[in-house]
DNA sequence: CCACCCCGCTAACTTTTGCAAGCACCCCGC
DNA sequence: GCGGGGTGCTTGCAAAAGTTAGCGGGGTGG
């Protein structure tokens, strides 16, 4: 499961830290974290969490992302696909009640194509014992979308 | 140490598997985790470390950036201009007649509240949850040149 | 030579993560 | 009634993360 390249990432930060003339401690306290701990990290034997990463990434003043694809744990090439119901959800120039509307279209999109592509999916994974969730008319956009 | 927001982190994980339609136990099975654990990451009580994160958002399809943002970790403003038209845009699962239609709506949505709530735009910067972390300020020169 | 300050690393310890087991609740079939 | 499976939550416990204290080594100047 290891996700994690931890050796990667631990001579990362020390080419980093280096780089930038900085000694373990010094690095380790303007993180704030303890030296040794650092030095372990370095050294590829400890998996430092998330907050210690952007800790020390704001010490070493690069971006948190860069540590993160060192790390690998982000797909340089992820970045670009921002799932869209994420982007929604994260939007706050919209209301939560609009948002909804916007994920429930999305999704009913998705599943038409779906079954546009693979009208015989056998075993389908859907475990909505429930109704099948609206596939079009997502409840009423009415509001808003009307007035476009 | 709290850089990281892990009530905020917790609900927008939920509102992710609900809205995935999963379970508890089906989300935590997916992504590695057991059950009992991400109950409580969810619930704000247990902060993930860095791996668990990436598991999770791998199991839920989201980027693992989006997670990091929500988590405080990465700074939203840095990268939050891929917004939700790019998202759309980019997405390769619904067709482009589909992108317009959702666009448009999205639109709709923002022309809406701007109306209702702000009659005079004097920009808005977009900063909700903007935590003011950064005791000692290192300082950085920003120069996040919005590429909107 | 010896104190002094820095470097990085090891050792023992405390705190937290993360998990297996089990609880209480609800719904459905027998 | 009872059994079985579904949901989420609480409880100890092993295994890590992350800490403070201390080690050997290398300058420098007194």
């Amino acid at each position: 499961m290891g996700a994690l390249k931890v050796g990667e990432l631990g001579e990362f930060l020390r080419e980093q830290r280096r780089s930038a003339q900085l000694s373990l401690r010094q690095l380790a306290d303007a993180a704030g974290v303890s030296n040794p701990y650092l030095s372990q990290i370095e050294r590829g034997l400890r998996k430092p969490s998330a907050e210690i990463l952007q800790q020390l990434a704001k010490a070493l003043r690069i971006s948190a992302e860069t540590l993160y694809v060192q790390a690998g744990m982000l797909d340089a090439r992820e970045r670009q696909e921002l799932e869209v119901p994420a982007a929604i959800l994260m939007d706050p120039s919209i209301s939560e009640r609009q948002k909804q509307v916007l994920i429930q279209i999305y999704e009913s999109f998705r599943k038409e194509n779906a079954a546009a592509a693979d009208p015989a999916p056998t075993g389908g994974p859907r475990n909505g014992p429930g109704g099948p969730d609206d596939p079009k008319a997502p409840d009423g956009p009415d509001d808003a979308a009307a007035t476009a």
